[in-house]
DNA sequence: ACATATTCCTGGGGGC
DNA sequence: TGCCCCCAGGAATATG
């Protein structure tokens, strides 16, 4: 399930490959994602050079010139490789020709990923702040907190239009290392909390990046590799297992239809 | 206006 | 072994 690391990696380990090359062909073999890929996608692509590779919210950005911005989204299950598909391999929706001899495809069981060309940022939704970038801040935490009394914080965490790139690893391990329970409403966050929370959402983000991302079902980076995080989860799918810091049983609960996973110890 | 439920999709796991 | 059922998940949309 990729996040914010998991495409921040991909970005890192794309970006060599593509970074002034033209893109020779496109061929769009479904277009039927989250949202269909438009009639015009391949034609629009074709011939451009991609300038820069950038991340924003949990989406692939790739600078092709003219303000346009080929954005990729992996949705849960969605892979963007460098190098050639196996022949048979299935779910292989997009595949797409760089002058050097590069190839990428774009592969995605589930179809919850979404591939465009983006004039502005308004075409990507409703994007909310970035956690690693200047904007967010435990005052930002704590206005939003104040905003929305009555939601979870870990609800308030993963909610895109506010925060983006947290989703539900993420989230999970960011509470478990600021010491506060995902169902806890945000009415009842103290501004002590929102620094802590503000400073665990970093740290735990940055710790992911530079292990290149968690590796839970199939996630891989652009150039096939997995991540390490996972190995580094304290609660994350871990429910029944001894904490890390305590050794207290870690619990599941349900919070916002996603499975939630919290030490009754350590948080509160 | 705000909060929660539903929807999309398929691989994989559990139960029998 | 095989089949059925159900679940996971991001984000838009629908419903309360």
């Amino acid at each position: 399930m990729p996040e914010l690391p998991e495409v921040e990696t991909v970005c890192r380990t794309i970006a060599p490959h593509v970074i002034g090359r033209r893109v020779l062909a496109v061929t769009v073999r479904e277009r039927r994602l989250r949202k269909p890929i438009s009639a015009d996608f391949a034609s629009r692509l074709t011939g451009r050079t991609i300038h820069a590779v950038a991340r924003r919210a949990k989406y692939v950005l790739l600078d092709v010139g003219d303000g346009l911005r080929w954005a990729v989204h992996l949705g849960m299950s969605g892979r963007f490789c460098v190098g050639d598909p196996p022949p048979d391999l299935p779910h292989v929706h997009v595949l797409v020709e760089l002058d050097g001899g590069v190839r990428l495809y774009f592969r995605d069981p589930r179809r919850f990923g979404l591939m465009l060309l983006s004039e502005s940022e308004a075409d990507l939704g409703e994007l909310g702040v970035e956690p690693l970038g200047e904007d967010f801040s435990a005052e930002l935490l704590w206005s939003l907190s104040r905003r929305h009394r009555r939601v979870s914080v870990k609800t308030l965490l993963m909610d895109g239009r506010l925060i983006v790139g947290v989703g539900n690893i993420y989230a999970n391990e960011a509470l478990h290392h600021a010491g506060i329970r995902p169902g806890r409403r945000c009415a009842k966050l103290t501004r002590a909390d929102t620094v802590r929370l503000a400073d665990a959402v970093r740290f735990v983000l940055e710790r992911a990046i530079a292990s290149r991302g968690s590796s839970l079902l199939d996630y891989r980076d652009a150039d096939g590799n997995a991540g390490e995080f996972q190995r580094m989860l304290h609660v994350y799918e871990r429910d029944g297992a001894a904490c890390r810091t305590c050794a207290t049983p870690i619990r599941r609960q349900v919070i916002g239809g996603r499975g939630t996973f919290y030490c009754p110890r350590c948080q509160r």
